[in-house]
DNA sequence: TATCTATATAGATAATCATCTATATTATGT
DNA sequence: ACATAATATAGATGATTATCTATATAGATA
């Protein structure tokens, strides 16, 4: 859980992913869609997707032709738990 | 503020960054001692330290011959809040 | 079957990153 | 002034990353 966490960050770190992110979560479902948005190939969007769910961050699913995208917000859940978690460690006392 | 929210993730996306955070929250203070606990070398965490600086996530001020080292939660709220956003960003109406 | 559309894969490349060793700098204390 | 301790910098290196073009695959439809 802990181990993975660098992970999740790191999908986060790039500011395609984070738009393509944003977009799924405003009612964008597919690729073709998406990529009218990003000022990247297609291929490097498919390299992306494929980036956010490796990580377990989106799911996909085919639908005919295209293929259909969700963002995992327990995922990000997660993520905000460990935020929360590291900003509230308490200070050892007595480390003098 | 959006533009460096990738940077902070990827401040966060490596392993001895989120080890060096923790400690720092855990009352660790310098630098000499941090080491100790981590599989890297002085150089290394100097480049580490330097790089969480950087981006705002810690501040730091000499005393004496050591550096003394503090996490930025004000950093660490933002991060959770752009998390929260992104989580809760509403589904367009009518995308059909 | 031939074609169009959406997506994936292969291969290449330039940039960035994490790491090391060796050395320099800075501050303390003798 | 010298020795020690903490930290920083320089330079090198291997790995990973984000990106591209070109091509392949898969599904839908005429």
């Amino acid at each position: 859980m802990e181990k993975n966490m660098a992970e999740l960050f790191k999908a986060m770190s790039d500011e395609n992913r984070l738009k393509i992110l944003k977009q799924l979560l405003s009612g964008e479902r597919c690729g073709c869609t998406l990529i009218d948005k990003l000022p990247i190939s297609q291929p490097t969007l498919s390299y992306h997707l494929k980036w956010l769910n490796k990580v377990g961050l989106t799911t996909s699913y085919k639908e005919g032709t295209w293929n259909k995208h969700e963002v995992n917000k327990s995922t990000i859940n997660q993520m905000i738990a460990f935020l929360e978690e590291l900003r509230d460690t308490e200070e050892e006392v007595c480390s003098l």
